[in-house]
DNA sequence: AATGTATGCAACCGCCTCCAG
DNA sequence: GCTGGAGGCGGTTGCATACAT
């Protein structure tokens, strides 16, 4: 049995909205507010829309204070590191980004940041895992003809190795929590052990937890962010990590795997329990994909510190049921 | 100038979750 | 506890424009 369409479609206008349209559904939402039924209001609204048309109308372009045009450098290194912690849940990376929305974000990744990232891993990468990532090398090292996500600030400690064993400081980019436009800068906690943290989950109860949403720098389409909240415990030190960065200065170039050095969340994410089984398999990091691109770049470069895991602090809602991230 | 190809973005589709009844 | 409607979300499509030949 199929559930009924949200809409008559045959009675729906499709396709792209004329100003005419966007005037009427502003002027009504400016009025009366979207009444929490999106279904009715494009009929109270006069628009021959389907009500999820009028809310992704919304949402997406109409709603005030969205950013539209070029991204920045922060925003840049704050989709790449999130993607790379959090996958393609657009929603809650977009909420990190005030004024943007998730489809903003999602197209902005598709078309532009994963083709910086695919020339940033050059074709050498493609073949099967290294046994070791080597540490952090200094920019001067760094060899890769492109500069991915614009570096223009790093990610990493010069000396960080992906052991997480020799720095007790936080893997937080330093030049994020000094520079991003965020106020959500305990959403990268220290994971340092993260980075080779790859251990079967298990419930680790006595430490801090957090989850993300809540801010009011909410940018996602939906525009509530309740999805998240903050631990006040997990106050983060900005300080520290910022001085902990070790300080790579701007416009020097970074090494693919040092702006993902948080993706050791991924990783969990992939051996978590049975589920992320779905996530390996729903094509983000598909175990079966022909296409060697920097998805499975990016995965290969998770698998490569599976080995060397210790322990795990991160978990991830991978149910997606609120969109929650949780850190251990 | 004409045609083909690539790119970017808005919008749609369909699945999933939530929640009220 | 079950059901169905509505909202939310991520993936995908289609079109307009830019660029290359």
């Amino acid at each position: 049995m199929g559930r009924a369409p949200c809409c008559d479609k045959a009675n729906v206008k499709k396709g792209p909205w004329s100003p005419e349209e966007d005037s009427k559904l502003k002027d009504y939402i400016d009025k009366h507010g979207t009444g929490g039924n999106w279904i009715a209001l494009p009929q109270k609204a006069g628009l021959k829309r389907c009500g999820k048309s009028c809310r992704l109308r919304w949402l997406n372009y109409l709603r005030p204070n969205i950013k539209h045009g070029e991204f920045s450098d922060d925003e840049d290194r704050i989709i790449c590191s999130l993607f790379a912690s959090i996958g393609s849940r657009w929603s809650i990376i977009a909420a990190q980004l005030p004024g943007r929305t998730d489809n903003d974000i999602k197209n902005y990744w598709n078309t532009k940041l994963k083709k910086k990232l695919m020339g940033v891993v050059p074709s050498s990468h493609r073949k099967p895992p290294q046994p070791h990532f080597p540490s952090f090398q200094t920019p001067s090292s760094a060899s890769l003809p492109y500069r991915s996500c614009n570096y223009n600030t790093t990610y990493y400690t010069p000396n960080r190795s992906f052991t997480g064993l020799d720095q007790p400081t936080s893997s937080v980019p330093s030049s994020f929590l000094n520079n991003s436009t965020t106020t959500t800068t305990t959403l990268f906690q220290p994971q340092e052990s993260l980075l080779g943290s790859m251990q079967p989950y298990h419930p680790v109860k006595d430490h801090l937890l957090i989850m993300f949403g809540g801010e009011p720098s909410c940018s996602s389409s939906d525009g509530s962010c309740n999805q998240i909240s903050y631990v006040k415990e997990m106050e983060y030190d900005q300080h520290g990590a910022n001085n902990a960065s070790g300080g790579v200065g701007r416009n020097e170039q970074v090494p693919l795997e040092s702006y993902f050095f948080n993706n050791a969340e991924e990783n969990q994410k992939l051996i978590l329990n049975g589920s992320s089984t779905a996530a390996v398999s729903n094509g983000l990091w598909g175990e079966t994909s022909i296409d060697y691109g920097v998805d499975q770049d990016i995965k290969q470069f998770v698998n490569n510190h599976s080995s060397s895991s210790s322990s795990s602090n991160f978990l991830f809602d991978e149910n997606k049921t609120q969109g929650k991230v949780m850190y251990f």
